[in-house]
DNA sequence: GCGACAG
DNA sequence: ATCTTGTCGC
């Protein structure tokens, strides 16, 4: 394992423009060694189940550019954990060919207990429905006492993997340092270029 | 019909 | 997702 990469997007409240980033880390150290990013219209509304339709145009576009080929990627949504087993993480990792992990911060589907409350605690994620409890991923408590995240397999990965390296990209936050990045790269981004909200009001009034 | 519902 | 300042807790 050499290079993590991590994917977001980040939307805007006042249009349908969007901010899409994808950063890549040098693993164990896990430093940014290189960040694809740019901006869009988001042509697809957002539809429990039918993420994909509307971040994955612009990560494809992204990842087109990257220099260094990822050996694993952390998406910010669900993998297999997703109503017909196809969640943006999946769907991403079988366009891209490379593992991929879906690292969500809910739930979209399943059902499951409580995880402990320390660090490295998870309880299995279960399907409902006709084929009910099958596991479809892991609840992972990534820190003490904070929300759990739902590690789902993306593409390419066991669930087992999956949660192992989940863990090992964990840097003392809640979300594993991938996809915690490219959340502050997106979110920096659409700040440049929104202005933070005090700053509009002050504009305006 | 009703409630749930990644980002 | 986004809004939104200070504040309670480890």
């Amino acid at each position: 394992m050499r290079w993590v990469a991590g994917a977001d997007v980040a939307t805007s409240r006042f249009s349908t423009w969007a901010w899409a980033g994808v950063v890549v880390l040098r693993y164990p150290d896990l430093q940014v060694v290189e960040e694809q990013y740019g901006s869009a219209e988001l042509t697809f509304p957002y539809i429990p189940g039918l993420l994909a339709f509307r971040e994955i145009p612009l990560l494809l576009d992204l990842f087109a550019r990257l220099r260094h080929r990822p050996d694993l990627l952390l998406v910010d949504g669900q993998g297999v954990a997703h109503p017909r087993g196809l969640g943006l993480a999946s769907h991403l990792g079988l366009l891209l060919e490379i593992p991929t992990i879906g690292c969500a911060k809910s739930r979209l589907c399943g059902y499951h207990a409580t995880p402990g409350r320390k660090r490295g605690s998870s309880v299995s994620l279960r399907e409902t429905g006709r084929t009910a409890g099958r596991a479809i991923g892991y609840v992972l408590r990534t820190k003490n006492g904070v929300r759990p995240v739902y590690v789902s397999v993306g593409h390419r990965i066991s669930l087992r993997s999956a949660v192992r390296w989940t863990l090992a990209c964990c840097r003392g936050y809640r979300l594993p340092e991938p996809t915690r990045q490219a959340h502050l790269l997106v979110n920096r981004l659409r700040r440049d270029a929104e202005g933070s909200p005090r700053c509009r009001i002050r504009a305006i009034g």
